[in-house]
DNA sequence: AATTAGGATTACC
DNA sequence: GGTAATCCTAATT
């Protein structure tokens, strides 16, 4: 399964085998030659108006489709529905809570989009910040953009800008021009900006309204170490408090209380099936000579302690 | 029985 | 080459 949403194998969803044999040809394309509702990896995958890109409201959705057995409902433009096709959920493991799968699907989720942002970039052979596009740029986006969501000829009204003046127009300013589909468009081209600002890296230059959302800062697909994994699990008290908690955090003294349940989640992080406690805690044991995470002084029984602690 | 410690090998980036 | 996954034995709690 796909938890890590970065194995290519994964992706049946993907319709580009290789950008050559498509290209720019769905431009000329008729309805009936139905062209899939995406030329990337996102076939029948609505982002929703989402705006901003937002973990919780996006979990919630998640969460009640999980709950309501799987059956999405049927794509409904400009509400705030996520439609994820069945071969792109992640079969659930029995038995695994709720935050199992919303962890999971998050992840995927995000790797998805970015991925595809990426490979959109490519076909159409713009720059992936929204802001470097020239008009011509803007209007392949725009296009492309219709195609993605079926939607009607609506790349006109925003004939004659550049990526500058799109990026400075407020959701009204889309709503104004299209009162039925601004919005899908104003929050696909969010879902750009964000990945571009996440892909410099760099603290997210987000639009004022987003300051405080850094749901998109930790990016949970990259490459990650078992000690950030473990410290980001216990950054979350919330969630996952009852699985591991620190004992002592000025002094980075923490307890996995649940070997089973942390050792799942790293494997489904790592997309690694098999994982459990006793490969899990040999990964810790490596830490040891490396400095980054010992037992403390008084060792007891699933207590660690970070060398350096946040 | 579960955890701890660490050696050895393999897999994967 | 580095990090982890896997598998292992032995000791400890």
């Amino acid at each position: 399964m796909g938890s890590s949403g970065c194995d290519p194998t994964l992706r049946s969803s993907l319709c580009i085998g290789s950008p050559s044999d498509i290209g720019m040809a769905w431009l000329e394309e008729t309805e009936d030659n139905k062209p899939t509702r995406s030329m990337l990896g996102l076939p029948d995958f609505i982002w929703p108006g989402v705006s901003p890109p937002c973990y919780n409201r996006l979990s919630n959705e998640v969460l009640r489709m999980t709950e309501a057995n799987n059956v999405p409902p049927e794509p409904t433009l400009g509400t705030q529905h996520v439609l994820i096709p069945s071969q792109n959920t992640p079969p659930v493991v029995q038995g695994e809570t709720e935050e199992h799968c919303l962890e999971q699907v998050q992840s995927m989720v995000v790797g998805e989009v970015l991925s595809d942002v990426n490979k959109a970039c490519k076909l159409l052979n713009i720059a992936p910040d929204p802001l470097d596009w020239s008009c011509i740029h803007v209007y392949k986006w725009l296009l492309w953009t219709e195609h993605l969501y079926k939607l009607p000829q609506i790349s006109m009204l925003f004939k004659e800008l550049n990526g500058r003046d799109l990026c400075s127009l407020t959701e009204a300013d889309f709503r104004q021009r299209s009162s039925q589909y601004g919005e899908v468009l104003y929050a696909h081209l969010d879902i750009w900006r964000s990945a571009a600002a996440m892909k410099e890296q760099g603290p997210p230059e987000a639009h004022p309204s987003k300051a405080n959302d850094n749901s998109w800062c930790n990016y949970p697909s990259q490459p990650i170490h078992l000690w950030q994994f473990l410290r980001d699990l216990l950054l979350k008290p919330h969630n996952y408090s009852r699985s591991i908690r620190w004992l002592n955090k000025e002094k980075g003294i923490f307890k996995i209380e649940d070997s089973a349940h942390v050792a799942r989640l790293w494997g489904i992080r790592k997309n690694r099936p098999a994982m459990n406690y006793d490969k899990l805690s040999r990964s810790i044991r490596q830490y040891y000579k490396k400095g980054i995470i010992r037992k403390p002084d008084v060792s007891r029984r699933l207590v660690y302690q970070f060398v350096n602690p946040v």
